[in-house]
DNA sequence: ATTTCTAAGTCAACAAGGCTGACATAAAAT
DNA sequence: ATTTTATGTCAGCCTTGTTGACTTAGAAAT
């Protein structure tokens, strides 16, 4: 099950004086393949470790997902959970009506609009996020110490640059840039 | 909290003999939480653009990723491709079937062991692969040169770094970088 | 040659977590 | 007073993952 791979050379030719080939080799098809499926087995792994996490406690990762945007962006509403999410309210709601029932998430009523619900976590939630996003932080921490800081720079970078025009604004939590 | 999460630059500073603190601030657990969200958009919104094809045709993320991965390792069997999207046999075959049933997908008994049924996509699979990789691979490729080599290298070196070790030996099918 | 193991396929049942559509309520806005 | 918005909920559907059980064909081992 070898091979196949570098049957893709650079294509570029030579044009002119301008562009050389051997500058855009990291634009090849063939470069661009790998890192498609490198972010597909990295994201995976990644996704792995909470995942067993939550599996025990009868949680999935969209569980994962709503306690930590709860947690890291205090005053957060429902719509803005759903906005961060990307999922529609009653996909939400059925994650989010557990939560609540469980005892992780409790909800306050809006100061200057009362029709709005205030999430935040509980004690408990606070300990189920942190347990979670550790083993993530961990194994991030240990890519960004073995790859050093340049690299950590790129990776975030081109994650950056990846994402639509809309979601750069949520990048960050609350008081970024 | 008042940082630029884009550039960030790294921190070289002359080190003394000793680790000083500012040398790690990339190791912060806000710079880790940041990455962890960086990489929740950046994926969602990569699996964006060929989620909308695919659902134009009745199919899902799971039929993209079996047929990215039957038409980059030539001679892949049915476990093999099981081993790589980390399923189940049952899981995959549904897929399988559909793709099969739809004229996409081919399947020839191996030579070696004719127990074996050795995957290979049909013309017009090999036109849904292409349509859906290329709108991933123009968003990378967008990234990828908006970033700049440097960026790159490090992308793929943090992103590598975060795989299972198991992983590793998968990606890039041959000769990898 | 017979037994055992393996690759593939299938059926059934279940769960998570997306989706749409319809509707209800309270509070804000007009 | 009316309309719009934020939230919540019910019901039903789909995809894609899971387990468990069982079949068939071919390879391997005894």
């Amino acid at each position: 099950m070898q091979q196949a791979n570098r049957m893709n050379p650079p294509r570029p030719k030579a044009q002119g004086a301008t562009i050389r080939a051997d500058q855009r080799l990291f634009l090849t098809d063939e470069q661009l393949r790998a890192g498609v499926e490198l972010l597909f087995f990295a994201y995976r792994d990644f996704t792995g470790d909470p995942d067993r996490i939550l599996a025990e406690r009868g949680y999935g990762r969209a569980h994962h997902r709503a306690i930590h945007f709860i947690r890291h962006r205090p005053g957060l509403t429902v719509a803005g959970l759903i906005d961060l999410l990307g999922v529609t309210k009653q996909s939400l709601n059925r994650v989010l009506r557990q939560l609540i029932a469980d005892g992780l998430v409790e909800q306050a009523v809006g100061e200057a609009d009362r029709r709005q619900r205030i999430l935040h976590l509980t004690q408990t939630g606070r300990e189920l996020e942190a347990s979670l996003s550790e083993t993530q932080r961990e194994r991030l921490r240990r890519a960004y110490l073995e790859a050093g800081p340049e690299a950590v720079a790129g990776f975030r970078e081109v994650l950056h640059r990846m994402m639509d025009e809309g979601a750069r604004r949520l990048v960050g939590g609350a008081g970024r840039t």
